[in-house]
DNA sequence: TCGCTTTATTGATCCAGGTCAATGCATTAA
DNA sequence: TTAATGCATTGACCTGGATCAATAAAGCGA
């Protein structure tokens, strides 16, 4: 089932699906949150035309590895994706939860390789930037630089966030912030911040915040038994998200 | 005393030193590892005329705070700095420590503000790049903007480098790739990889580290008895880089 | 140079959250 | 529908590294 997206994925609407997937940045609902804002007519329709839309990748399915070799980077436009750092001892990181509007992939530009995995954590769809297009496309639309610049500089400010939370919070304070930032993120994307289905495992949420899985349970159960949420699987609700947010540190 | 830097600060040496500190990024030693690289002639001079340079500061003093209203982002030319992010109750994450080449405050672009702290840990200068005339700058000299968003890319890859370290790696895998990361980047601006000064206290560096003082303390005795390194205050020199580099994971 | 403040070291103790283990519950494949 | 597999929960126990406490050693201002 998809989480978060432009579309609704039921039975009867999946001519409405594909259409919605071909959508050109013009009409895409996600315009407000993606690479497009701010360029105007002809640079838009430039840069739609060297976009790859369409590309669906199924739950598991990487988008990409450290072993692909790199020639795109990547925004979310249906479902979610989970990127992971890993070491030769099979220990791995997971570094972000990617939304629609996203990109992924960023951290490759510098070494001109993928440094992370990236995965779809269910049925989802990627808008697919061939990079050295959007290098040629950014020679002379300064607009777009820009855009990518203030993309790139939002998600260091993410991750220093996330030194703060993975070097200084409290388990009960990693999770509460986790869930607001799942929250805020649906919001910004027109959804209920309120009651979201989390496309992700425990396992996941746990190694993303630096947890171990049992503690996650343990604190999802607490938080619950609280009255804080209501959990059950990967359907939850926030019922106090001002005393959620006095957890937060 | 300056533990890095295209200068040492010795008496006899101040003329040189105020010199250097002017040199334009022509005969800059950092040229190599700096912004302007791959830059060609006529836009290095353009790139050059709005840099501020020979902006001093002495240990502990703010380049810029998340009080600082937004302009510049800053290049270290000598010397080293830390930044921090800080929550209302006053704790602190030291997010990265900065050194000469290297860019500071790169994750206040997106939303035009400091998003942390930033300090010098010693006497140290930087070169100031005015974001609008850097911005200005890029829309007519594609390659600039092609480093800057490298350096973002660089910036980040190391920031998921750094979760995996807070998420996952046990202190003492910490600890020894802390000194090697640091090794490494004295060596890439020509200084020894074996010895070098420490310009941040054992408090900066268990901060970072999402460790205790004493369990810093305690490590650095450790790999000083097992013969790894040998360290006082602030002098190290690494004794066993193989070894160290095994006990990184 | 002295005295004061800050930083570092070392030891003793404690606890948040990890690990291990058992069971329950969903999802998938046939 | 059932079996099989993987994910989630809960309990019991343990430990790596935090915290507390006491010196010791540097750095620094007058």
């Amino acid at each position: 089932m998809t989480q978060l997206g432009n579309v609704t994925p039921l039975f009867q609407d999946l001519a409405k699906v594909e259409h919605e997937h071909n959508l050109a940045c013009q009409e895409c609902s996600l315009y407000r949150l993606c690479l497009p804002l701010g360029l105007h007519n002809n640079d838009l329709i430039q840069l739609d035309k060297i976009i790859k839309r369409s590309q669906s990748y199924s739950r598991g399915q990487p988008l990409f590895s450290t072993q692909t070799p790199f020639n795109s980077i990547y925004v979310v436009r249906s479902g979610s994706f989970k990127t992971t750092v890993s070491a030769v001892d099979g220990r791995e990181q997971v570094t972000g939860f990617y939304f629609p509007g996203e990109f992924v992939g960023l951290d490759a530009i510098y070494e001109q390789a993928y440094r992370s995995n990236a995965k779809a954590l269910e049925s989802s769809s990627v808008c697919e930037l061939p990079f050295d297009m959007l290098q040629e496309l950014g020679t002379n639309m300064p607009q777009l630089q820009v855009q990518m610049m203030s993309r790139l500089s939002k998600e260091l400010s993410g991750d220093k966030s996330l030194m703060f939370l993975l070097g200084k919070k409290t388990a009960e304070e990693k999770l509460a912030t986790f869930l607001l930032s799942i929250s805020r993120r649906f919001q910004d994307r027109g959804f209920s911040a309120r009651e979201f289905q989390l496309s992700m495992s425990r396992g996941d949420i746990a190694n993303h915040l630096g947890l171990a899985v049992e503690t996650v349970s343990r604190l999802f159960s607490r938080f619950q038994d609280e009255g804080l949420i209501d959990i059950q699987n990967k359907s939850i609700s926030l019922r106090d998200t001002e005393k959620l947010k006095t957890l937060c540190g």
